[in-house]
This record gives structure tokens, sequence and C-alpha cells, in this order.
DNA sequence: GGGTATTGTTCAGTGCACCGACGATTTGCT
DNA sequence: AGCAAATCGTCGGTGCACTGAACAATACCC
């Protein structure tokens, strides 16, 4: 009496895929670069020379979480920060030759991971999977902000 | 040249969904209580007097984490932990009468926003996005334990 | 040119999630 | 009965993710 169905909640569902997800990118992929960080290293792949926050709005990451990702990338040695001397405030960010090699092996390996993942969907539920998960969070996403209509800013 | 399109990647959709979700539930169901927190109530309302471990096997969270969660909703008075007369290594875990009520009273906001949430998806797709998560889930989370059989067990 | 607002980064605090190692307890085998 | 193996919980360490507050630099506006 009064406990609920989790499977039927959507909230449940998407933290069991990532885990999911986790769990294999840990063993298919690596084991000491995580799956946001390649997400920054991809980033920075197609737009060298971007600064903290726009890298966080690439890959969906709030500027807490992005200094922090950055910092261990920087740790590692996979990307440089400098100031921009144009805007004192930013850092511009660009990939080392380590960092583009990182990216390069690792890029082959997530595609083979996501052969694995997927494997239990056709092709044409590999579309409807990613339709429909980026229809919801897009919908979900576009509450935050309600006063933006997107088209008339003023 | 070499960047990749994360739009096409689920581990990143699988993140995305994950944080609309957060949102979407730290502004219409609770602030306090945590979605994984929700889940153990929840599992505790179905069976009372499970032990931490099963637990984490019913909502899916491994010792460490689900040892948090239970701590934290331990301090807020709205579950007891007992040792098990039977089993000096259990605690056996039981919601207080806050701990029900917290839960009866999430148990309705969560379906609202589950509507809002799934809002986008008309109530066909709505199940094919259960099914497709689901499949998706279990098959990686079959990849854990590559020797058992799940029939014969001897 | 000077005050105010905005923007980029950092820091403190909270919480989820994993792994590996450890101590305590129970179970199983002999 | 007694020892080895499995099981439950805890602890330490790492990493993601958010909020709110602080701080510095820039931009805007009169």
């Amino acid at each position: 009496m009064g406990a609920v169905d989790l499977t039927t909640h959507p909230g449940h569902l998407a933290r069991r895929l990532q885990q999911a997800h986790y769990l294999l990118w840990n063993t298919m992929v690596s084991e000491e670069i995580t799956s946001p960080q390649f997400a920054v290293l991809n980033a920075l792949v197609a737009e060298p020379g971007l600064d903290q926050r726009t890298v966080g709005d690439r890959v969906g990451l709030d500027r807490s979480t992005i200094a922090e990702v950055i910092s261990r990338l920087g740790r590692r040695g996979l990307l440089d920060k400098v100031r921009d001397p144009q805007d004192g405030r930013r850092f511009l960010l660009r990939l080392t030759e380590d960092g583009r090699r990182a990216h390069r092996r690792l890029t082959v390996r997530t595609a083979r991971m996501n052969q694995v993942f997927l494997a239990p969907l056709s092709a044409a539920e590999q579309d409807v999977f990613f339709d429909l998960i980026r229809r919801v969070s897009d919908a979900a996403e576009g509450l935050r902000n309600p006063g933006e209509p997107l088209a008339a800013k003023g």
C-alpha cells in the first residue's frame, strides 16, 4: 500500500542508464579519463581557444563543475590555460599534443563502446532512443529560463 | 578535424537527461529530499525491515552510496536503524511516521513532475521511452557479472 | 570619467556514485 | 569445534553536479 513502481519513473531510469554507461566506459574506454572529461577534450578539438564558461555551455556543465574538470585535465597536462589578453576575466583553453593524442585514442574506443551499449536496440530503435531523450532533455532545459522566448530579445 | 558529435553518444545523452530531471525535481518536488532518497523511502514502504545492502540492490546503489543516503535519512529522523538480532552484521531499516508522511507527500509531487517531464512525448512514445532505456540499462547491467547465467546456478 | 551592472572564475558546502581495503560477524566445510 | 570463505557495514579516496557567495575585470550609461 503506497509504494510506487520506480521502473516507470524517468528520473530513476535516467540514473540507472547513466550508471550502466559509467560501468561500460570504465571497462571499455578508460579508467583515467572520464566521459565528461572526454566531452571537454572533444569541445576543444572542435573549437580551440574557448574559455571555460563556453566549454561548459558546449558540454552541459555549470561553472563550478567545469572548473574542476578543467583543473584535472590541466594537472595531467592535457590542456593549457592562458589568460585572454583581450579580456582579463577569461582563461583561454587549448589542448596540448598529449591532449589531442588522448582524444584521438578515446574517440576510437568510445565508438566501440557505444556499439556495445546500443547493441540491444535495432538501428531504427537507436534513432528513436536518441530522439526521445533529446526531446525530453531539451524541453526540461527550456523550462530553466522561462522568460527567454529564444527569438525576440527586446 | 576529429571532433565527434556528442548528441549521438548515449552516455552524453544520459547525463543530460539526468541533469534535466535533477532540475525539475528540485523545483517541483523537493529541495531537501533527493530522488535517490525518495527511492530508498519507497523501497522501505514496499518492504519494511530490509537491510542496507538489499535496499541498495532494490534502488541500484552500491554499499558506500547507500550507507551515506541512509545516514542522511536517519539524521533527519525519517528512518530507524536497528541491528538484526538474527544476524549481527545487518542493520534492519524501518521508516518512522515522519518518513511515511514524507513518502506520501512526495509521491503526489513526483507524479506531477513526471507528467511535466514526459509531456513532450505522446503516451505511446512514453512507453517506448521506458522500454528502450530499460533494455539498454538491463543489458549493460548484465555484462557486469559475465559468469552468471541467471537460470542455472550449479 | 565614474558609478553600476554584467561576466568569468573561484571557493565553500551538500549530495550522489564508484572502487578498494578493513573489521566484525556469520556460514560452510571438515 | 575450528578454520576458511563469504557477507555486511564502514572508511578513505576520487570524481561529477548543483547552489550561493565572493572577487576581479570588463562593459555600459549618464
